[in-house]
RNA sequence: CGCGGGGUGGAGCAGUCUGGUAGCUCGUCAGGCUCAUAACCUGAAGGUCGUGAGGUUCAAAUCCCACCCCCGCAA
C-alpha cells in the first residue's frame, strides 16, 4: 500500500514510524523548518527529521490551497494520506486525491475536544477518560466519520506528558488496524461537541483562588510543558507536580496563603494543595524537599 | 550571531563582584540518649569547585580565554 503521510510535531513521530514499517511511505509533509530553540537555529520538525533518516521524499508547503500543490499530490498516486498534527487545512483536491482519501489520527474521542489542544483541555476539564480516533476527514474541523476508537483512563495524577506519549503510541497501532481492516465509517453523535482551544500563554499563570482539585488537573495538563507557575520576589516558579489536601475552615485568609513549612497552599473555597516539584528558571525540577533546602518560603507567605 | 540563568562531597543551595585554610540545610556511616522514632546529642567518611598538565598571579571555586553539558524566556 502507498501512503502519504502528513504530520509536524513529536506526537506524530511513532505513527510515522509504524507506516514505514508496515506500508510504502512515498512522501512525507510536514511544517517547514523554522527557527526554533536557543540561538533561533532553523529545525526541521520531528517528523522531516525521521522521514529524512529514511530517505523519503519531504515536502514542505506553506499552503495547499494552490492548484499546483494540489496537482503535486495527486500525482504521487498513493492509496491514502494519513494526516497527523500536520498544521494545515486540506482543501478538497487534497482530501479527495486519493482512493482511501485522508485519515486522520486525532488525539481526543470525538466529538469531544475538536481542535488543537485536545490532550491538555481533556486533563484541564477533569475528564476520565480521553482516547484516539481514527477519522475519514471531511472538510469541517474534526468532524469527519470515525472508522476506530480506543480510549485510555486519565487518573489523578496523569500529566500531559504521559498522556501524550502513551496516546501517540495508540495512534500507531491504531492507523494499521484502519489501514488493514478497513472498518466502515460512523457518524459522529451530534451531541457532546466539545472545542480544545489552543493553550494560551496567560492560561499557565497558576490562579490560587480556584479549586485545590481545578488546580491539579490544570498543572498535570500543563506538564512538561509549558509548565504552570507562578512568581515570587521576581522569580518565575513552576509547578510540576501538586497533592490535593484536605479542606480547611475560613480563617480568613488569602487564596495562595502559605499554611505550613511543607509548601501546602490555601486555594480557593477552602481547599488545599501540597506543591510536590518545582523548578526555578535556569534550574531542573527538583522534589519539594530538595526545593526548600535551597529556596526557603515560609509559612504565611502569601503567592 | 535572539535574550538570560546554571554546572561546588550522594541531594538542594551559599561562596565568585571585593582572589588567600571550601561552607549551609539534608543524606550516608559509627556511637549515644530514648519504651520508641523520620526526634535529639556526639563523631566520621565523602569534593581534581564542568573540561583545558590553558592564561594572569606568590596564591584561582573566585579574574581572563576556549570548549562541553543542563535549564528558563522568546519563537
Amino acid at each position: 500500500m502507498k501512503v502519504v503521510f502528513m504530520g509536524t510535531p513529536e506526537f506524530a513521530v511513532p505513527v510515522l514510524q509504524t507506516l514505514i514499517d508496515k506500508y510504502d511511505v512515498v512522501c512525507v509533509y510536514t511544517q517547514p523548518p523554522r527557527p526554533a530553540g536557543r540561538g533561533h537555529k532553523m529545525t526541521p520538525s520531528p517528523v522531516q527529521q525521521l522521514a529524512e533518516k529514511y530517505g523519503i521524499m519531504v515536502r514542505y508547503p506553506v499552503s495547499l490551497k494552490s492548484e499546483s500543490e494540489q496537482v503535486l499530490f495527486q500525482m504521487l498516486e498513493a492509496d491514502v494520506a494519513v494526516v497527523c498534527a500536520y498544521g494545515l487545512i486540506l482543501p478538497s483536491g487534497i482530501l479527495n486525491a486519493f482512493p482511501m482519501g485522508c485519515i486522520n489520527v486525532h488525539a481526543s474521542l470525538l466529538p469531544r475536544w475538536r481542535g488543537a489542544a485536545p490532550i491538555q483541555r481533556a486533563i484541564m476539564a477533569g475528564d476520565k477518560e480521553t482516547g484516539i480516533t481514527i477519522m475519514q476527514m471531511e472538510k469541517g474541523l474534526d468532524t469527519g466519520d470515525i472508522l476506530m476508537t480506543q480510549s485510555v483512563p486519565i487518573t489523578e495524577t496523569t500529566t500531559y506528558g504521559e498522556l501524550h506519549d502513551s496516546l501517540s503510541s495508540i495512534g500507531a497501532k491504531l492507523i494499521v488496524k484502519v489501514l488493514d481492516k478497513r472498518p466502515t465509517p460512523t457518524h459522529q453523535p451530534f451531541q457532546g461537541v466539545t472545542y480544545a482551544e489552543k493553550i494560551q500563554k496567560e492560561e499557565s499563570i497558576i490562579d490560587w483562588t480556584m479549586p485545590a482539585e481545578m488546580l491539579n488537573a490544570k498543572i498535570r495538563a500543563l506538564t512538561p510543558y509549558p509548565k504552570a507557575y507562578f512568581m515570587l520576589n521576581g522569580e518565575r516558579i513552576a509547578v510540576l507536580a501538586t497533592t490535593v489536601k484536605g479542606h480547611r475552615p475560613d480563617e480568613g485568609l488569602k487564596p495562595g496563603t502559605v499554611l505550613d513549612n511543607q509548601l501546602t497552599i490555601l486555594c480557593g473555597l477552602g481547599s488545599t494543595l501540597q506543591l510536590d516539584v518545582l523548578q526555578r528558571p535556569g534550574k531542573n525540577p527538583v522534589k519539594r524537599e530538595d526545593f526548600l533546602r535551597g529556596f526557603l518560603i515560609k509559612e504565611g507567605t502569601v503567592l
